[in-house]
DNA sequence: ACGTTATTTGACCAGATGGTAAAACAGAGG
DNA sequence: CCTCTGTTTTACCATCTGGTCAAATAACGT
C-alpha cells in the first residue's frame, strides 16, 4: 500500500496527514525514539489505520527521507557555473539558509539520520550526494583557476555552507536560548553573507 | 548509588565502564532510542548490575550530559580578553575543532540532546551557557570598539564557530562519504583558520 | 576461618511497542 | 436494496523495555 500513486481523495489526504505526522515525530525523536502511536495520534488516526496506508514504521520513515533528499540537493544543483562565482555561491548559501528557516523539521530529520550513522541513507550519501558535490567542487575549482574567487578547498567550503546554515534549524533551541533577539535569521543571513564574501574575495 | 564519590576500586571501574558504554550508545541513538540492554552489553555487565550502579537509564544520561557541558564550555572560558583578539578567537575555534576530533561521541551526544529539544539540559542552556556567551560577546564587542577586529555580530560569530567545528563530529558519516580524502581535520583546520582570519580582519 | 558487606545473577513484572486478523462500516454503482 | 471495494475499528499478540527482588556469590577486614 506504500506505492507512489494514491488513488482516491481520502487516500491522498490520509497519506499526507501521516507523512506530516511522521515528519513531526521522527524529526524530534529520531527513528528509534519515535513510536507509531505518537505518529497515529499526530495524524488523527488509529494505529492500525496508519498501517493500512504504510506497511511499517520504517516505510513512513524512508519515504520521508528519500522525498527530503531531493529538496536538500536542489539548491546546490541550481548553482550555475556560468553565473557570477561569488553570487552563485552566496545564492546557494542563502537558499540553504531559507530551507533552515522554512523547513526546520526536515532539516532536523535529516540531521538525526546522519547523527545516528545514516543507516538508511548512506547509499545515497556515497552515490548521489558524493557525485553532486564532486561535480560542483570542479565548478568551484574552475572559478578559482580563472582567478574569480579565493583558493579555498571546495569541499570544505561546501561543508562550511552546510554547517553554517543548518545550525539554525538543527540547534534551534540552543540558538533561541542564547540569542538575545527573537528571530535569528536576519542576523544569520547578514553574518553568513559577510563571512562568505570575505572568504571568497580574491 | 549514583552519588559522586565512588568508594571501592571495583565501583570506580564499573561506573567508568557504564559511562563509556552509555556514551557510545546514547550518542548513537539518543536518549529514547538507546536501551539499557545495549548499554549493559557494551559495558560487559548484566542489566540489573548496571542498575546497581545507576538508579535508572536517565541517571546515566544526565550524569553524562552534565559532565560533558563543562568540557564543552571550557574552551570558550579560556578565551582571554587580554590576549590578541584574532589569535584568541582562532585559538578558541581550534580548541573546539580539537574537541570534535578527539571526542566525536561526546559531540554527537550533545547534538542529539539539542536536536531533540534539549529536554534535559535546557536549564543549563538558558543559564550557564547564555551567561557565558553574553559575557564573551561583550569581550568581542570591546575588541571591535578598539578597532582590533571587524564589526560582526558576536553571537553569530560564536554560532559560526560552533557549527563549523561541530559539523566534523556530528555529521562525520556525511563528511566521510563526500570527502575524497581519509582525514578531514587537516583540511578543516586550514579552512577554518582562513575563513576566520578573513572574516575578522579589519 | 568467619562474619559482614559489596557485588552479581536469574527470575520476574507491568507497560509499551510494532504489527496482525478479522470483523464492522461506508460509499458508489447497479 | 444489494454487492463490491475501500476504509476503519476492535481485539489481540509476541517481543522489547525499564525496572524490581531476593537469592547467590565474591571481597574484605578481623
Amino acid at each position: 500500500m506504500s506505492n507512489t500513486a494514491p488513488r482516491t481523495r481520502i487516500q491522498q489526504k490520509n497519506r499526507t496527514a501521516i507523512m506530516a505526522a511522521g515528519l513531526e515525530v521522527f524529526s524530534q525523536f529520531g527513528f528509534r525514539g519515535a513510536t507509531l502511536d505518537q505518529i497515529a495520534e499526530a495524524a488523527g488516526l488509529s494505529k492500525p489505520n496508519v498501517l493500512y496506508y504504510f506497511n511499517s514504521k520504517e516505510a513512513i520513515y524512508t519515504e520521508l527521507l528519500t522525498g527530503l533528499l531531493k529538496t536538500w540537493l536542489d539548491p546546490l544543483i541550481a548553482m550555475d557555473d556560468k553565473g557570477d562565482p561569488v553570487e552563485e555561491i552566496l545564492g546557494y548559501a542563502k537558499r540553504k539558509l531559507s530551507l533552515s528557516r522554512d523547513f526546520p523539521r526536515e532539516s532536523r530529520l535529516f540531521a538525526n539520520e546522519i547523527l545516528q550513522g545514516a543507516p538508511r541513507i548512506s547509499e545515497a550519501l556515497h552515490g548521489e550526494l558524493k557525485d553532486l558535490v564532486a561535480q560542483k567542487a570542479e565548478v568551484i575549482r574552475g572559478w578559482q583557476a580563472a582567478g574569480k574567487i579565493a583558493d579555498v578547498d571546495p569541499h570544505h567550503l561546501i561543508f562550511s555552507i552546510w554547517s553554517l546554515t543548518q545550525h539554525y534549524a538543527d540547534f534551534d533551541v540552543q540558538v533561541r536560548a542564547v540569542l538575545p533577539v527573537e528571530d535569528a535569521f536576519p542576523g544569520a543571513e547578514a553574518h553568513l553573507e559577510y563571512m562568505l564574501r570575505r572568504t571568497l574575495a580574491v
